[in-house]
DNA sequence: TATGAATGAGAATTCATTCAT
DNA sequence: GATGAATGAATTCTCATTCAT
């Protein structure tokens, strides 16, 4: 058992701790981008981390655990990778474009993090956390680009459409992304991303 | 001895032997729905159906023969929904809307058929054939849809596109619909389908 | 998983499943007597009992459920045995004789039967239900144990004493039986029963 | 290396280490007295010291060497205790009490302790060693009121019994003590106290 | 055809114990 | 003396699949 902190929470990690624990989120990452989440267990895991199976469960409580800190390390490092992109859009259209050549591109430079994740979130087994976060995370991401669709509206940049089907629609097309490059690696990334948003540009323009 | 229902043997059912097969791809689409992939237990199945669980072995020699006859039976019923309304499109945008309004009503008409072979096609445990099939039908898909459009655009119907950008997220956009009407039961469906079917409508014409 | 009927919550048991549910509870109450209730796991009873462990589980549920079942066939079994002495009782001495008595010889003839439920009234570990109705069991003998000694008083056949002390130590006593016939074996059964009554005789008389 | 605990060799140990002991020994009560025997591993035991689990290895060469010393401790200060009242009794009756109302009010003083042992002795894993003590210290007990009784018969001033029967008896009756006054925590200790005595008393006089 | 008892190969999880630091 | 990361064996439980009836 690991001395988890149970007043506070947290329990304030060594070194060493945080470098295992990413570790086991690495090796679990490319097992099941590998495998499969449904065969990604932890024996597989560990094989693969060169660790014994014991040691994940020492690190992480529940197997919830470690699939859910497999969630947030993924959509964390996709949020620092976007929001730089982001930075000093001039106009709705630009703003979405960014959103969605950035996620392009990050999928095609992390395609194990986003299989991992999208097979973590449609997992019926040991991730209803992770699922839930996703799914608020989902909800969340919806909302926003709703709000920005609806602004772009009101000041007359964009024509009148539902934004929660536009919504939807931005974002199911971006999350198609890794199976697409996965199935076609040949894809020319740079001009998938540019017709995307070609596409939802004159799907939101008058 | 069972019934050899392989690929090459084939073996003439008997109607009794198709009706077996039919109620217990429906008890298992049912439980799918309801208590969710990983949970469909061949008892779980059985019990829904009325049946011992050897049975189902008895007449789905695998697993993963059952899961794709799921999925076989599943896009067989939407094929039919969706090619009636398909006939006597006028254009490539009447086309294109009648595939995406007939599938988003089929949607809200047969939840749990949408739902089973969401979860089939996104698990990775006694799945790989059924997986295979819908990717391959996807692929199918896919290609008829870029047919289309490379068409409209060589007429002058459409404006110049990427059609794999916009097939791809079609169908992705389409794929969505049945967990945007679970989580927002509340969904007028025909408001939703018009407006899906007007936002490509927009993003393909000139 | 075992058919368990959800709804009624019984499941009419077959002839066969009855059988080998008696089968592993037997070897279930020999295993922990021979080898202590920690030590009795799923493997080491289905070994004695002639199965695999998994079938085991297919039959209770939980381990729990197996538990809680040997505490039910053991008092079950228990209460035929002492009902039979009890009957024609002409006094309240004699009355309570006839239960000391009868659970000596009892134990006696059941050491096995005895040590089994002790160890899992004892248990910690997936003994919950089990503990929980044998201290129930355990709280309703006292209360007739009181309720017999109240009315003795009332009538003024027996001394004025605490009810409940005398409840507690009559229990303590007779359950203190078993151990004590297990480490001295040699022990007159008949004898240690007669001088146990006796015991208890002189406490409650006047 | 380890300071070696066994038997022969002894060790004499330094201040700081028996002070460790002794700290891991409480903390080991009062584990198991709040979360169970079962419960209580060695991380348990070591956060509630504010130890590492290592460390108790360090100290105790074995689990068992743990708990048996959890025994001897609990065993020592309880006989520190009874000691004291048992001065100058004046009588057999009044010996017997003293043993009696001394150990009852023990229990009422020392909740945990006594929760600690009487769950070590029935454990099965890891107690051993420990429970093989308590049988003979129980031995050793039974044996001196045997002692004590057949001295009062001959001298007169005890009624004739076995004298077997009845020390298993008194021992039984206490040590049913802390089940009873952790289930009615209202008892009248002292109350309770004397009314055993004055059973046994009963019991054992003319 | 149909049953359902039985198997056996995993799965996650727990934890005393070890050992490099 | 002390730490705590790491191991590995053991546990219960799940379930597709088999097979005697």
């Amino acid at each position: 058992m690991q001395p988890e902190n149970e007043s506070s929470g947290q329990h304030q990690r060594s070194f060493i701790e945080e470098a295992r624990r990413g570790q086991i989120v690495a090796a679990t990452i490319e097992t099941i981008a590998e495998i499969g989440y449904a065969k990604a267990s932890f024996v597989r895991i560990a094989q693969r981390a060169g660790i014994s199976p014991g040691l994940i469960t020492y690190h992480f409580a529940k197997r919830e655990e470690l699939m859910k800190q497999v969630m947030l390390t993924v959509h964390d490092s996709m949020d620092r990778a976007l929001s730089a992109r982001g930075e000093g859009a001039v106009s709705y259209q630009a703003a979405l474009r960014a959103i969605i050549e950035g996620f392009v591109h990050y999928c095609a430079d992390h395609p194990a993090e986003l299989i991992a994740i999208s097979q973590i979130a449609s997992a019926a087994r040991d991730a209803e956390t992770a699922r839930t976060w996703a799914t608020e995370q989902n909800a969340r991401t919806l909302t926003e680009l709703e709000e920005m669709f609806r602004e772009g509206q009101d000041v007359g940049d964009l024509r009148r459409f539902d934004v929660r089907v536009m919504a939807v629609s931005v974002l199911a097309a971006m999350e198609a992304t890794p199976a697409e490059l996965m199935t076609r690696p040949d894809t020319d990334v740079a001009r998938y991303a540019r017709e995307l948003a070609d596409l939802f540009e004159h799907a939101i323009s008058a």
